[in-house]
DNA sequence: TTTGCAACCGACCGGTAGGTCGGTTAGAAT
DNA sequence: ATTCTAACCGACCTACCGGTCGGTTGCAAA
């Protein structure tokens, strides 16, 4: 056959970036079928829909590369120090056409969550994953952190902080404003340890 | 006249309930002329086009709605309090319908700092008022604070967290898990006095 | 070689959006 | 009473959107 499978992977790989840098609705299916170069046939022969696609999108791409980037700074031995780093690392490679887009996962659930229920459970799945994917590695060390620290409660502020960072980035295409925000998260999971 | 003042005001505020709810692009101009009543004839003879219509609406209606909001929780003897009052009374009020709408300026940040400068600019430009007045205010107790916080920096992080929380609590559509990011903020800000 | 069907094509459809424009009306100024 | 114009009216325009559908094509199995 006309490789079907590389045919729906290229849809989705522009549907990812076009949903990213322009937000679901105004993503629209054209623009898609242009950079592509596959017709709108192909198109809804592999989806049914539109908001298919976009679900396709999210649990197919944006999931898998969400949890993997946040893996590795939970799973080493000490996940305050690796989280700092994280944050750290992220702040320096971070352009400011970066910073303009967004994360995913923040733009879709500021778009999307009111709107439509798909996208509102699928997103706050993967944001369950990731609390507990952090919670979970601070439990593991809890020896060494501060008495009376509610992990999974913590592990949300910091989602929640970082998110917060990346929309102030955006308005004020300032990457400074935007280390300064980080920076003060990075001594409040400071003060989380001993 | 036929009061062409009582026509705007009419307007501006439908377009602000309807921005709120529905987000800057996804507002229909018709639908805010049904609720109105106004025909897009005196419309647009009070706004030029949609965008200025949008910008008016963040000038005369969400800016001062805002600062007015924040002001009286930082403009208080012990500002810290003050904060931490202002959030708790916050989640207190704040039912699943309010949360699921969100923040005004956190929602056009996300929509349209990226697609429109015109937009951008202002919201920075509030963004930056509202960290002033936050700012200022800890300044003047800065007698009370730990040695080296950066109460800019600080203020930024506050406003940051809880615009996150803000987006946490629309996907999530649960108050609790909310309260919970609030909580954890409210610590924070505790943390900064000595 | 024929047949069957997944894969693909693209003209076309209905609906809605923002915006325009020639005409009407109310009421203040003269 | 007449005139002038800000305020208002709504039919109409173009552009684009997601989605449909009858037809075509390439490949693998029979």
């Amino acid at each position: 056959m006309r490789d079907a499978e590389l045919t729906r992977q290229k849809i989705l790989e522009v549907a990812a970036d076009e949903i990213h840098k322009q937000g679901f609705t105004a993503t629209s299916l054209s623009c898609i079928l242009k950079r592509t170069g596959v017709s709108k046939g192909a198109l809804y022969h592999h989806f049914d829909n539109k908001l298919e696609l976009g679900y396709a999108v999210f649990e197919e791409v944006y999931t898998p590369q969400f949890l993997e980037a946040w893996r590795p700074a939970v799973e080493v031995e000490d996940p305050i120090s690796g989280l700092i780093a994280f944050f750290s690392s992220y702040c320096q490679q971070a352009d400011l056409d970066d910073l303009m887009c967004g994360c995913p996962l923040n733009n879709l659930c500021q778009e999307m969550s009111s709107v439509d229920e798909g996208f509102r459970v699928r997103i706050l799945s993967l944001q369950q994953q990731l609390n507990t994917l952090i919670a979970s590695n601070l439990d593991r060390v809890s020896d060494k952190l501060r008495d009376g620290v509610d992990t999974s409660q913590a592990a949300y502020f910091m989602v929640a902080s970082f998110h917060g960072a990346n929309n102030l980035a955006k308005s004020s295409r300032n990457t400074e404003l935007f280390e300064k925000v980080i920076a003060e998260l990075c001594s409040y999971i400071k003060s989380l340890s001993t």
